[in-house]
DNA sequence: GTCTGTGAAGGGCTTCACAGCT
DNA sequence: AGCTGTGAAGCCCTTCACAGAC
């Protein structure tokens, strides 16, 4: 959902594994499903197991983990445990990323406090804001740093990845912030578009964009069904009557 | 990022409008361009400058827009309001969506405040939690009710769109109540699959795989510089040296 | 001349079917 | 026999280039 532009000026020198954007957003689905065999305490997986409790066809899933190299065993499966360190590995998870985020707000406030990026190995480092009022306060176990100080603490704190969470009027001055201080992947909550350097990665997340997008195949299902459902059983009836 | 089934058992017969997904994404993009441009009193518009705002290329966003149909004027631009209206239109968004919300903790919370949905046409008509500590708090200007009373409320509320902001361990049950109060569209937040009846679009937010994915091209665009920056500092130099 | 609308070419992702290993 | 790995076909989407309206 988030641009890609496709780095015009990758001289193909150095490539690293070349795998599909879309892959790649499967592939960690597929780790979350790994991570709760492992705790399961099962061994072997097979690409049709896997696949349904992903929600993707098993075509596609070993279509997606034939990039990684052969990490199967033909006839039997896949090993989780070491499929699992192949995935982490291939999505640079195994660097320890270390997070700031920018904005403690309620919406800053629930995503500090939220156990899945501890759990993935995104530690949270540095939490920042403006406000005053908020300014001291400690929230998931970190004390909310001045903005003011944002610059010097992170030559301390080097992050990895920079969290966007406040509103949208500053937006984009947080994010050069963010670009000043070399953070090379941003996540920004703010629903416009950020403009950055092209070797800075950003990704949008909108969450009234979602809604919106289920409005829209809600209401093209919601018609169909009015029409369809009914004409449906129509059909079977002029059908069974017809046989 | 959600399955896209293209339901098989599509007659074919009632079509509404026939627009790609990925159109879909980012006319709930330009959509919010042209907001901010009515508020700023703005009629006219190019698809250069509406392109620019939105972060895409100007010919991609002239063939979205051809799905709707003619919408500008040939060399002169696009009607705000009018494009507005339009999109709306073609998105299901004239027809008022009553949000219901389950799971009130950080998340929720979070979510029930967010400015964003009330003025886009999303009005959330109701919180529920299991929880006693909650039950009865209010929120966002809502009383969080009962889990309990949950399938009787729904009755009066006719949801139109359920958000599922719970633990990982109830995602699946909640889903299947909401489904069971005819809920048609349905934001999870929990992090794993949920398995839906067809005829229901389930969209999943995995604030984890956002993160996963900037894990990945981010190690790559790191990589890539430490190496390539450099190379491409060495190269200009002997550019400079060789011309 | 300017800017929109659109057929056509091109690229990326998905799906299929089957070869290949155990 | 069972299951993985993979070329090839097909589909959707993007990009280009230009015809067409003002």
């Amino acid at each position: 959902m988030t641009e890609q532009p496709s780095a015009p000026g990758d001289s193909g020198a150095v490539r690293s594994a070349d795998i599909p954007q879309a892959t790649v957003a499967r592939l960690a689905m597929y780790l979350r499903v790994l991570s709760a065999l492992v705790e399961d305490g099962t061994l072997i997986v097979s690409s049709d197991e896997l696949a349904l409790a992903a929600g993707v066809g098993s075509a596609k899933l070993r279509k997606d983990l034939s990039f990684l190299g052969p990490t199967g065993v033909r006839g039997v499966g896949y090993d989780v445990a070491r499929l699992r360190e192949r995935i982490e590995l291939a999505l640079g998870l195994d660097q320890g990323h270390r997070v700031v985020m920018v904005g403690v707000g309620s919406l800053g406030r629930a995503l500090a406090c939220y156990p899945g990026f501890a759990s993935r190995g995104f530690t949270i480092v540095g939490l920042f804001d403006a406000d005053p009022a908020v300014i001291g306060t400690v929230v998931g176990g970190l004390t909310v740093e001045d903005m003011a100080t944002f610059e010097t603490r992170c030559l301390d704190l080097d992050p990895t990845i920079g969290v966007i969470a406040v509103p949208e009027s500053v937006a984009q001055s947080i994010c050069d912030r963010l670009v000043g201080v070399d953070v090379r992947c941003i996540l920004s909550f703010a629903p416009q578009f950020l403009t950055a350097p092209e070797n800075v990665e950003v990704r949008r997340v909108d969450l009234a964009i979602e809604m919106q997008m289920l409005s829209f195949t809600g209401s093209r299902n919601t018609w169909a069904n009015e029409a369809t459902g009914d004409v449906a059983a129509h059909l079977a009836l002029a059908g069974a009557v017809q046989s």
